[in-house]
DNA sequence: TTTTTTTGTAACAAGGTTGTAACCTGTCCC
DNA sequence: GGGACAGGTTACAACCTTGTTACAAAAAAA
């Protein structure tokens, strides 16, 4: 953590905050869950969380290249969401924690 | 996410809350990179943070059965922080997390 | 005409979180 | 007596983050 070159480690750290937000894990899981690019309502749905917060990060999801965002000019507006290359290759290291959150959570029923 | 039980929907609520709070991915990573007991300032110093984040975060972690805390009657004292069998099994989950982070903190500069 | 739908944004108050600085315990050493 | 050390705790101000509410737009349905 501290045996880097600075900008290394602010890149990192960078990293850890995002994936630190509140939400974030969570939205990143149910996206990698299903392959298909994802509707706003869709995932606001599945992590139950508020419109600013889960708009709030998408967007930066978006900022560091980690979701695309794609707009379509239906009536009313369609915006579908899709994990980049870089995102998808983070799947097993979600998958693994959420199968040991699971778990644990089973376990302490 | 939203498909479950409500109690199980809390803990595991709960465990995500534990894990998205700051440095507590790093502090869970330095103390899986070397197996034995730590010692608070080690840890402090690796995750480089405050003396109130990280007594806050140990105190969580204890709070949550995922890591043990000894002290010894030494002078001056010496407390030991070692993970648990449960926090161990989180040990790949983190890894490859911490891989993928690095990677891309390097491809970003 | 009014309502409904989707996907947001803006403002704001309430509450949560952080680091800093000061302090503490207990013993050894000067 | 006065440090120094490890491992914290406490108080507090500053900052950050959250949800709520209100609003938007455009067309179709009631």
């Amino acid at each position: 953590m501290q045996s880097m070159c600075e900008s290394a480690k602010a890149h990192v750290d960078d990293l850890l905050v995002l994936l630190s937000k509140s939400k974030m894990l969570s939205i990143l899981y149910v996206m990698n869950c299903d392959p298909d690019p994802m509707r706003f309502s869709e995932i606001k749905k599945r992590v139950d969380s508020s419109s600013t917060t889960v708009a709030r990060r998408l967007g930066e999801l978006e900022a560091h290249g980690l979701v695309t965002r794609t707009a379509y000019a239906t009536v009313p507006a369609t915006v579908e969401y899709a994990l980049t290359r870089d995102a998808i290759a983070l799947q097993p290291s979600l998958e693994s924690m959420f199968e040991w959150v699971l778990n644990r959570a089973d376990s302490s029923l």
